[in-house]
DNA sequence: GCTCTGACGATTT
DNA sequence: GAAATCGCCAGAG
């Protein structure tokens, strides 16, 4: 079976490196973005995450801003919260406590 | 090729 | 520390 995705070379290149995070650490999207050669992108990363087409397979919400605040997530920013702590980070009033703790660096 | 939009980033007030 | 401002990049129409 294809997998008719309609995402570009970009996006695909996103999420393939997102899945390189392991369960109970976080990254933000100007390290994603990094990641992918597109230093300063971390908005169309962004966009990429914000289409999410496969949110089992792809752990965006282990994606956050820079600052240690959670940003956003398709799926409501309660969801992105929950599972989150549920996988051992701890997040208080939208943000990450042990934020450097839990950052992975690719 | 131009314009608008958006799960951002860093700086300044 | 929160809000406002400017700059950033990729996608869609």
């Amino acid at each position: 079976m294809k997998k008719n995705n309609q995402l570009t070379s970009f996006e695909q290149l996103v999420l393939k490196k997102l899945t390189q995070v392991p369960r109970g650490k976080v990254t933000t999207y100007a390290e994603l973005a990094w990641a992918v050669g597109r230093p300063g992108a971390a908005r169309a990363v962004g966009n990429a995450l914000n289409k999410n087409p496969h949110p089992v397979a792809v752990p965006c919400h282990r994606v956050v801003k820079s600052d240690g605040s959670l940003g956003g997530y398709a799926l409501g920013i309660d969801k992105k919260i929950e599972i989150l702590k549920r996988e051992g980070v701890t997040v208080e009033k939208g943000r990450i406590l042990d934020f450097s703790k839990v950052l992975w660096k690719f």
